[in-house]
DNA sequence: TGGATATGATTTCCTAGTCAACTATTGTCC
DNA sequence: GGACAATAGTTGACTAGGAAATCATATCCA
């Protein structure tokens, strides 16, 4: 750990681009940033368009419950749903029968409009997925799923 | 379009999972989130490391060439700075010359915790990654950076 | 019945970014 | 030389989320 160099004063780092979570980064910000930019024309942002879609496929559902699912706290979606509800996209209602419990549901609005931002979605994932051969598609999809199921994760990502 | 069955009201979308960019957000989500565990039992958030980082590196850096390459604005590099000068892990110097211009740099504490940072960084990346096989690390390692490539991505990605 | 407890949702405070306005300094060019 | 443009950094208003306290409702059980 000697140091003879007088010009070389400090350790060498292991090279941070080393590191294949660095690419993954890189990569899925660029992803996610192109998405949101895509959405954001049409006023929603990425986390809105997580929960839109849950809802589309659920069409109603509880608030905590969502929470756990898309790993976010209670106090997150209930800001989200405040959003999307100013915006005339989903409504909240208080159970009748346990007046703690709420369920969001789409309005028709909101329901008309999950289809276009879905074909955003295939849109995004096309620019910057499209061109890779089945081959390496697939590979990296076994991998990334192994990565997955070896460390038990769970959660939608939403950021 | 036309929708006959009544218990099926509305029309599939394609599977959220069925995007690769979806896998790669999980995975790379959770990659930095359990970085960001690691760094927090040292006091410093990811964003603060990849400074410090870039700062062991230049010995001693411009702020707004920082934003660039981290791809944040001066405002943040500009807090972010306060955050590590208030935790003595770097300092400020205003340029004789040209005085509009800083150059930060890391105090000798900073320079001390730069390779113990690097060394979680390092497991962590293990954690995830390690039990890939030569030929899955170098496969995925050459989907990513091609991606970056065709694009002509630049900036670390920081969050 | 009614008080402790559990649970769902909201609210408040905090953090860490962006954006845009602002300050300070330097350079330009008439 | 002096007004004005350009550039670096800072600041303030705003946004989105987390953590924890709080509110509302329901359940349990003595």
């Amino acid at each position: 750990m000697t140091d003879p160099a007088p010009t070389a004063p400090q350790p060498v780092l292991p090279a941070l681009d080393s590191h294949l979570g660095y690419w993954l980064r890189f990569v899925s910000n660029q992803v996610s940033h192109a998405f949101s930019l895509k959405l954001e024309r049409r006023g929603v942002t990425v986390a809105e368009w997580v929960l839109l879609r849950e809802l589309f496929e659920q069409e109603a559902a509880v608030p905590s419950a969502l929470a756990d699912r898309l790993g976010m706290t209670r106090g997150a979606i209930s800001k989200l749903a405040d959003r999307l509800a100013a915006k005339g996209l989903a409504t909240r209602t208080t159970d009748k029968d346990d007046r703690r419990f709420q369920s969001l549901a789409l309005t028709p609005q909101g329901r008309a409009l999950v289809p276009e931002l879905a074909a955003l979605a295939d849109a995004n994932d096309a620019e910057f997925f499209g061109h890779l051969s089945a081959g390496e598609r697939t590979q990296v999809e076994a991998v990334m799923k192994a990565i997955v199921r070896r460390l038990g994760l769970r959660a939608v990502p939403v950021d």
